[in-house]
DNA sequence: TTAATTAAGTATCTTTTAGATACCTTGTAT
DNA sequence: ATACAAGGTATCTAAAAGATACTTAATTAA
């Protein structure tokens, strides 16, 4: 076989990544990455509504799995510059696309959701 | 502009959507979708792990978003399929990018992991 | 005739996770 | 002395996920 590593096994550890990957705040902060470095306050000021928390455990993740690296540069105040690694980097098209498939199919959403709600209204 | 919708925008629908899709059970339903209808009870067979209640309530949510549609056969017991829409089938492939990105870079996840963990070990 | 079984869920409770807000540190300019 | 900037942590609350038990209604097996 080709790899060993199911994501519809629970256990494996492909599921743990689905998880990290699937996710709102990485996705979006995978792709402000894909044009070039960016520092912290610029990502938190990009992705609107992403709390400071949320986003240094978002960033502390995808570091540890190897998808972006943490640069620290000792200006004062100090910077940290967060950029795409090659592994990152070819997780981007299929993040693009996710991203993109909202934008584009949004309007096509917001009509099934009324019709289910009228179908279903209590 | 070819559409007004913008993901980094904190209160545009999209990011709701982005948040649905953006979803471990979401992907993992969708991509179980992708060859044929299938029932409730063999979607929580296939996907490892995944709760009833959890199930149920991607289902619904996927159903209200127009992705995938549920039909109910008077059978005894009764049994319910599940589909994906026109729409949902529009999602496939990005959908399958990212399991598929999952399985094929696991060793070098993992890799990174260890890396990191021996750096920042307490 | 009283279980036991099946499909497709809901209800309930506990544990995680997310979100909001306040605070910290270090150097520099006012 | 005070305020500001960058890049965070700490703390508290609210929402979501996960585990487990229960439900319904017909059907077969004991």
């Amino acid at each position: 076989m080709q790899h060993p590593y199911d994501v519809y096994e629970d256990k494996c550890p492909t599921r743990a990544v689905l998880n990290r990957i699937a996710d709102k705040w990485s996705l979006l902060v995978l792709d402000c990455l894909r044009n070039e470095p960016t520092r912290f306050n610029q990502l938190k000021k990009a992705i609107k509504g992403v709390s400071q928390k949320v986003l240094s455990q978002t960033l502390k993740k995808l570091e540890r799995d190897g998808l972006i690296s943490r640069e620290v540069f000792p200006t004062v105040p100090v910077t940290v510059e967060y950029s795409l690694t090659a592994l990152g980097a070819t997780l981007t098209d299929a993040v693009a696309a996710l991203s993109h498939w909202a934008e584009s199919h949004m309007k096509e959403v917001q009509q099934a959701q009324l019709k289910y709600d009228k179908k279903y209204a209590s």
